[in-house]
DNA sequence: GAAAACATGTAACCGGTTACATGATTCT
DNA sequence: AGAATCATGTAACCGGTTACATGTTTTC
């Protein structure tokens, strides 16, 4: 259920259409959470449906009008009640250690190119994530801009002290993914 | 598509009723795949219907049945090129750090309490990967040894290492997970 | 004789993926 | 005029969860 509280956590901000949303999806929250517009698009208009917001047509162009979407007193409710609500930790359900606990099978070169697709993809997320940080400790990342207006000064740094300190905590399991598979690669030349 | 390949892995070894599947899925793999009964069962009629597998009923008692299955040439086959095949990684999409990233809005005392019990999860999961090492390089493991009975003995260093090394990762992970965990308690402290 | 373990299923539901589909607006 | 962007959907499918359901055998 967290797309829904993905969603309600962007519209804490401002109001928004299911494309902005979209966007978002592919920009700041897509880093933790990922929705196609075929996910969205019917969510909102559940979720108008279950009254956690409120859609409303806003003329576009000529011809064209679009649906934007505010978050409703029951909406911010429901947010808050999931935020103090521990999580359910998901059964543990992992190919990549899967796969690992197996490598005989596969060839030397396909282990190999396997633990090196894992440091390529680690490494491509720790390069997005620091420049995330970057942008936080600059005051360039326009959507954090955006909420801190919503907040009274002095919870300033809470509130980026919290996105921080999230891009941190992927960094650091990044880091420990890369460092993992480096080993791994080392093994595989001292088994052969 | 993991719960095949994770069916034909323990398949490798020896044939399996899906009750025996089941126990494994609770002990050993189950540390890296999760499978209830439900899923079971219905997978390895899909699978023998595929080729994959071959049941045989085997009398059981007075009036019981039970169906063993093995693993056929078609599904060695099928697991050594999903072992010799890059895994898909799937987008981000991970509870923890989007509830991190709008912290300010939980209680400081939910806050805390999520963070302790992120903690206490992978506590837990460390204990359980840790005693499977100690397993491991003390040959207690009889479901490692029954694999080692099928390979030839220069192969047993290999096979004994990545599943080592499987573990090692996952340990890894959880001493991550539960440092920056507790990085997130001294912030709540520093913030209050 | 009762409890624990062995054995196997069905069905409704849910969240997510992939593919398909369409049209308006704005920018160059 | 054409391309990029904005805007919004449908539908089939898949893997997984939860709840429901039943019967046998072995062990104490």
């Amino acid at each position: 259920m967290s797309l829904r509280h993905a969603i309600l956590a962007l519209l804490t901000v401002e109001p928004m259409t299911g494309y902005d949303l979209l966007k978002q999806f592919e920009a700041s929250v897509g880093h933790v959470w990922h929705a196609p517009d075929s996910q969205i698009y019917p969510a909102l208009r559940a979720m108008e449906k279950d009254g956690l917001l409120e859609g409303a047509d806003v003329t576009w162009g000529q011809r064209g009008t679009k649906r934007r979407y505010t978050i409703t007193e029951s909406g911010r409710a429901e947010f808050r009640a999931w935020m103090d609500t521990p999580l359910a930790y998901p059964r543990d359900r992992d190919p990549v250690h899967l796969k690992a606990a197996y490598l005989e099978w596969a060839t030397p070169d396909a282990a190999r190119a396997q633990l090196r697709a894992h440091i390529a993809h680690y490494q491509e997320r720790l390069e997005q994530w620091r420049e995330k940080i970057r942008e936080i400790e600059t005051g360039g990342s326009s959507m954090l801009n955006r909420r801190l207006a919503t907040v009274p000064e002095h919870e300033h740094p809470r509130t980026i002290a919290f996105k921080r300190y999230t891009y941190e905590g992927m960094i650091a399991r990044a880091e420990a993914e890369i460092a993992w598979a480096e080993r791994g690669l080392a093994l595989l030349d001292e088994l052969e």
